[in-house]
DNA sequence: ATCAATTCAGTTGTGCACAACTCAATTGGG
DNA sequence: CCCAATTGAGTTGTGCACAACTGAATTGAT
């Protein structure tokens, strides 16, 4: 069992230390990222997640919380108790919609919109943080689009009509 | 202030926008792999994190929680319970060290050396459905080590000296 | 008009990340 | 030798991600 090369000539056991490789590199380079975030937020009182909410929002000016959600691909779980918590803040205002009664518009407060001013600091400092320029950031924007479009996919085919054993959902 | 363009030329709108989708993607594209391997995993009973341990132990056979700490940049407050969720799985055996009582050595059971061999299938399939051949996979990696490496760098500078305007480094 | 299916927000439960803390074991300076 | 500082594991509390679920409002088929 320690011969199989399936995929150019790679064995087996590299093939798994490879994999804790880009792993362990993705992982690490998520946190790094929310670890600076973090630090430039904290003086808005904003999580990283939050400052995501708050960026559509800053930029839709008013949506349900289904859109936000399609925006950032994150469900009603998730974004609830954070929308709470926004608004506990003083930074958004939900209401339920006269239109459809189980939709819950969600709108950038007064306070919430001061904040964006203070919000523009935050991109500028991380470019010279990060030393990247808007070349570097458009080429790591679309790469890393391309990989999650083509990992959202896999996902399904995983999922789906998947691997070699059943493995049903 | 619209004509602030202290980065080549672009305005703290488009600053902003930018971060939006640059913010996202990542973000997006963490959860996407997650969401992959979750799927991928979900045979073997382990979850990401608890693979990417798995994955440091069986390089190394015998590590203390510091160790695999150093390895996935993780302390105590996150490995801790989930060290205990893997032995209550029964994949991993902890014992405290005889020459330092501190310290709390940890190592894959029978069962989790087993695992091993059922684990070499998630990379096989992970590289099968992302369609990325080892080319792009190191590239991806390297790429990725690099941003986490500045990020990390970024993230002291802010920290430490990063006060009100920024001036840092 | 009625009832079954769908849609949307929210809740519950599990697991991870991280800060701040506790506590015991070890180390180093006096 | 003794005590202060450090180290290592663990706990507590907050917030996010996600699955599974609840419940109310809406839609659609008959």
């Amino acid at each position: 069992m320690h011969h199989t090369d399936s995929h150019g000539g790679v064995r087996d056991e590299d093939l798994l230390r490879l994999d804790h490789q880009i792993c362990f590199s993705l992982h690490a380079a998520t946190r790094a990222f929310n670890g600076v975030y973090r630090v430039a937020l904290r003086e808005l009182g904003l999580t990283y997640p939050q400052y995501l909410v708050m960026l559509v929002l800053w930029e839709h000016g008013e949506l349900p919380v289904k859109r936000i959600g399609e925006h950032l691909r994150l469900d009603s779980g998730t974004l609830s108790p954070l929308l709470k918590r926004l608004e506990a803040a003083g930074y958004v205002e939900r209401r339920r919609s006269l239109r459809d009664e189980r939709s819950v518009t969600v709108r950038p407060t007064t306070s919430g919109a001061a904040l964006r001013e203070r919000a523009l600091g935050v991109p500028r400092r991380m470019a010279e943080v990060t030393g990247m320029d808007l070349e570097e950031v458009r080429d790591l924007r679309t790469r890393l689009r391309d990989l999650a479009a083509a990992l959202d996919e896999a996902a399904q085919a995983l999922d789906g009509g998947g691997g070699t054993d059943g493995g049903a959902r």
